[in-house]
Order: C-alpha cells, then sequence, then structure tokens
DNA sequence: ATGGTCGCCTTACGGTGTAAGGACACATCC
DNA sequence: GGATGTGTCCTTACACCGTAAGGCGACCAT
C-alpha cells in the first residue's frame, strides 16, 4: 500500500487546469474550492497553499484563456496586417468560444492579466510595422479587443433555445409593439436558409470585424498621406 | 404605535430599484437577499414573494439597465441616422458607467431582456428609415451592441490604480519584453497631457464608433448605389 | 362567524469561502 | 544519531449564502 504511486504533487498550474477543465464543462458556478479539490483528490483547503484565494484563482483561470490567446497567435504571419489581425481575432474568438465562461469573467477582473501585455505587444508590433502610429495602434487594440469580447456576449439573440411552436398570438402582439424587429425576423429568416438561427454569429462577427479593420485601414492611408 | 404609519409595501419594483443601488453603490458582491431585506426593513424570505429567486432578480436588475438605455433614447432624432445612433450610443454608454456591474452581468444572462426588444426595435426603425436593408440593420445593432457592451470591459488599461512610482527595474524589465507596449506607452502619456490616463477610455470609445458608423455608412451607400 | 388569500416572518438545511491549527514527510545541521 | 525547521496536505470550525417548508396575522367574501 505504501508503494502505491504517490499522487502527483499539486501545482498552481495543475489546480488552474482543472479549475479551467471544470468550468468548461459545467459553467462558472460549478467551480467552488472543493470541486476543484475532489478533481485533483485533495482537500479544499490544501488549494490554499498554491493560490491566495479564490479571486487569485479566477484570475488566474482568466490570465489562462488570455495567453492561450497570445500563444495561438505568435505564428501567424500573413501577407498583410490587416490578414494577420483578422487572423487573430478569428483566432482569439474561437478560443473565447471555447471557454463560454470567459468574456464574463474577464469582464470583471480589476487588474489587466499579464498575458494581456504579451497579447498586445505583438499586435502592436504587427500594427507599427505596418504603418499606424502608435496613437492608432492604441486606438486599435482597443477597438479589437473590446469588440472580441463583447461579441461572445449577445444581447439578442431572441429565442435562444430554439423554434417552439412561435405561438400565434403573443406573435400578433409583438408584431404591433416590435413591427420592425419582427420585419427584420422575417427577412432574415427567410434569407438564411442554412444557418443556424437567424442570428448566424459568425457571419455577425466577421462582418463587425470587417468593418472595424477597413476603419483602421482608412486611418491608416490617412496617415500614409 | 398601531398607527404608525404601516411600512410602504414591498414591490417588485422597490426589491428591483434596491439591489441595483445596492450593485451601484458596493458591488455585485454585496448584492444578497438579505442585504436587500435590510435595505427595504424586510426578511431576506419575504423578497421570495415578489421575485421567483435570485437568478430572476438579476434578469430583473438587468432589464431595469437595459429599459433604462431604451427610454433615455426614445427622444433623440437627429439630423441623420449617423447622428442619432451616435447619440444613442453615447447615452447607453454613459449609462453602462454609471451601472459598472451591469456589463459582466448582461454577459451572463442566457435570455435577451424584454427591454432589448424595445431597444432594438426603435434602433432599427431609425436604420430602416435612412435607407438600410433589414440584413445590414440586423448587422448594425450586432456590431453597435456588442460593441457598447465590451468596451465597459477593459483588458487593457496598465495600472489602473495610479501612477505609484513605476519602479525602475520593473519598468527596464517590461521594456525589454514588451518592447512596443512600453513605447506606444511614452507616446500616449506625452501626448495627453490633460487626459486621466493614457487610455482615455471615452476618447477610445468614441473613436471606434466612428469606426463603426463609417463602416455601415459606406455599407448603406453600397446599397444605395 | 368562517374560510381563503395575501404579505410577511421564523426556522432550518446544505453549500460556500476561508481562518486556525495539526499531522506528517523530508532536508538540514549539530 | 537526534533536533529542528520547512513545505505540503488535512481537520475542524465559522460566518454567510440561497432557499424549502411552514406559521401567523390582516384582510375580504361569503
Amino acid at each position: 500500500m505504501s508503494d502505491e504511486h504517490a499522487k502527483e504533487p499539486l501545482t498552481r498550474a495543475r489546480i488552474l487546469d482543472a479549475a479551467v477543465r471544470l468550468a468548461d464543462e459545467s459553467g462558472m458556478r460549478a467551480v467552488t474550492m472543493r470541486a476543484i479539490g475532489d478533481e485533483l483528490d485533495r482537500e479544499a483547503m490544501s488549494l490554499y497553499h498554491h493560490v491566495a484565494d479564490k479571486k487569485a484563482l479566477i484570475a488566474g483561470m482568466v490570465d489562462a484563456v488570455v495567453a492561450e490567446v497570445a500563444e495561438a497567435g505568435t505564428a501567424v504571419h500573413r501577407a498583410n496586417w490587416r490578414a494577420t489581425v483578422r487572423e487573430r481575432c478569428l483566432e482569439a474568438r474561437r478560443i473565447m468560444l471555447s471557454h463560454p465562461w470567459a468574456p464574463s469573467v474577464i469582464a470583471q477582473q480589476e487588474e489587466s492579466p499579464a498575458s494581456a501585455f504579451v497579447l498586445y505587444n505583438e499586435l502592436v508590433g504587427t500594427l507599427l510595422a505596418a504603418g499606424f502610429d502608435h496613437a492608432l495602434a492604441h486606438r486599435a487594440i482597443h477597438a479589437l479587443g473590446s469588440f472580441v469580447l463583447g461579441f461572445s456576449n449577445e444581447l439578442f439573440d431572441p429565442a435562444p433555445g430554439g423554434d417552439e411552436e412561435p405561438d400565434e398570438a403573443a406573435m400578433r402582439a409583438m408584431a404591433a409593439t416590435f413591427p420592425h424587429l419582427l420585419e427584420m425576423a422575417d427577412m432574415e429568416l427567410h434569407a438564411a436558409e442554412g444557418a443556424l438561427s437567424m442570428c448566424d454569429t459568425q457571419a455577425e462577427f466577421e462582418f463587425t470585424l470587417g468593418l472595424v479593420l477597413d476603419g483602421l485601414e482608412a486611418r491608416r492611408l490617412e496617415l500614409a498621406g
């Protein structure tokens, strides 16, 4: 019995990993000290030797996700700044979607995660190399960052549950109160036969991304004169 | 003693109001059933007669904020769609800033708050009247919405605490690791004598807003041919 | 009077973060 | 060897959280 290989020792990294996995699978509500302990076959209190408290643990989870975004992009070098940045934003979004809990948790952080510096440093480098000046690069990362974060948070996705018999009466009431919205829903549903929902969010994301990139390119050209 | 005017009766509206005030003043962590009860001079359990549970309460808080945004804009009618929409976005941002807890809580909602329909219906109306088609209007509200929400969540605001002696050694290390970032910080700090911080977020917000509006205008003109 | 409904309260339970301190293995020095 | 840390993990305990279950008085209709 004493010979059974000793349990792998606890580590900050292993703890954060377990926490992220828990959050991915069961949502942030499932991320409790005791649950993480169970996951690693330890008691909850043992975690406190590697993590200051739950706030620090969550900050660590955030940093892990941002680091993922940063690392995923180190190899991306496209023909021009636009393609490079576009690729990195799409990558960032993919990662955010694989950690659905992340955007709202990131929004609650009061300090920038350290990995954000890595990420933004690279991004600014790309932009400067393409002829952006510092002010424009600064604005670009704000625009892109806020938008990548904001887009996971859709405020408007009617009936995300699915198509449960629209309920004729309620529908008519809605049509009276929100005529433009219903019109739009009609049009879009008709147009998008193949899409998953009226809001095919990936398409929406890429549209807005294009919007922002176009705008930045125009400002860059103004600089170039 | 029996004559003391009876306590004002509890109401869903009064409860939501107290909850929002608590969140504004002390953050979302302070919003507990018992704290809301105290605020209204009742016991925690009394709230459950007007609110299903805490999830519903939070949904109510979100709806209240979105309704605030919707109502704040009903009177806005500027010369053109661009000015109108711009005004409404700025208003929305002002309101988000006055409820700092809101964006991250909104991001956690799984159902659209009812007031979002009111808000978006109006917005779509404005856009359609200006010559947008339904598809473009749809994309516009996604772009604007996600961006207004995302922008309150800044991932990148170095040293939000303030200017505590940058610490020469740490600074030098940073400069080695994040050269572009430090360069940028230098430039921006120098340029922005009057601003509150390197990231004068209001300016950043308006810049990005302009970017998005420009992009939408260009697409609209393509439609008009 | 009687029974019902409404608004509020009391009590109680399981789950949460974490403070305080104990148990035990191992390294280091005498 | 023994003594003495030192670092890792566990036990116990507590205050606070959301909320299930049920009680109690005020009102209102019959």
